[in-house]
DNA sequence: CTTATTTCGGATAAATTTATCCTATTTATA
DNA sequence: TATAAATAGGATAAATTTATCCGAAATAAG
């Protein structure tokens, strides 16, 4: 569904999140440990959700990553997805045509926009607030 | 969503059926044409499919590929899907998770899970016979 | 039986994704 | 200013997916 990078994009923000909202900064070492993935690919994920300004990078001693607390209810999952996967789920064709179009839909277009609409409705609804809260209660695990 | 091989195989599925209605046996490369896809790479993929007895190959002169007309709406896209990319796209964690697990889940496990039971639902009540219909009708394409 | 045709299947190559390594740059603190 | 700590980013490697090639096996027809 997702790469493996959006999928280690997610669980990082998450992470993040659930740090900042107790003022804490945190490191790539420390997010590829909590969400038990590759540390140096994580970093590099990371630098893509700088780019797009879903996190806040602070170089230096004593830096880290950590993201805004009055936006953790804004930032949605959609955008971490799109900062990584980009668009293509959201608006590509189930079957590879080259863009998805109703006036010359592939076989299974009518179905497929449908199911597609139901994760972007979801990715769009869900903020990185709600996550975090879900993974510090207990409630949800990011790894394992 | 789905690999590219999965995409060629729903696609090849697809084609033959519509010619499986007249009768026909295709070729690898009729089908490859018609679908757009790479011939020899086209011609493993429907092995998965003849290994999983969703389609009918005739070795020798005269061969090809061919489905049973009276199996044509019993065959769900679900079953072309399974052939080749497998059932994680139905038990996968969408975080990439060991496996998906309601007691001990995903951040996103409950929203997810049913974003894929949507997508279940349509693969699973989705047959080739209709989707074959729509080719045939002009209402679907298979390629550009 | 021979031949032409066609799928099967193994080996290999190209492309993409995933992962690692190392140096440069930035910045807080002493 | 010097130093240590930390992200940024380029180069490279490994793994996986996608794609190609070619000979073996099967089969219909002459
Ligand atoms: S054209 Fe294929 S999903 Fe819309
Ligand atoms: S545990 Fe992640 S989707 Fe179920």
């Amino acid at each position: 569904m997702f790469s493996k990078a959006c999928e280690y994009g997610i669980k990082a923000a998450i992470f993040i999140a659930t740090q900042s909202y107790e003022g804490k900064r945190v490191s790539p070492k420390a997010i590829s440990e909590e969400i038990d993935s590759p540390q140096a690919f994580t970093a590099k994920i990371l630098q893509a959700l700088v780019r797009n300004d879903l996190v806040t990078s602070v170089k230096g001693a004593y830096g880290g990553f950590e993201i805004d607390r009055n936006q953790l209810s804004s930032i949605k999952l959609s955008q971490v997805v799109n900062a990584i996967d980009g668009d293509s789920i959201y608006k590509g064709c189930g079957l590879g045509l080259h863009k998805c179009d109703a006036s010359h839909p592939c076989s299974v277009h009518d179905k497929f926009v449908a199911v597609r609409a139901g994760l972007k409705d979801m990715l769009e609804n869900t903020s990185l607030e709600e996550l975090a809260l879900n993974i510090k209660s207990g409630d949800a695990f990011l790894k394992v």
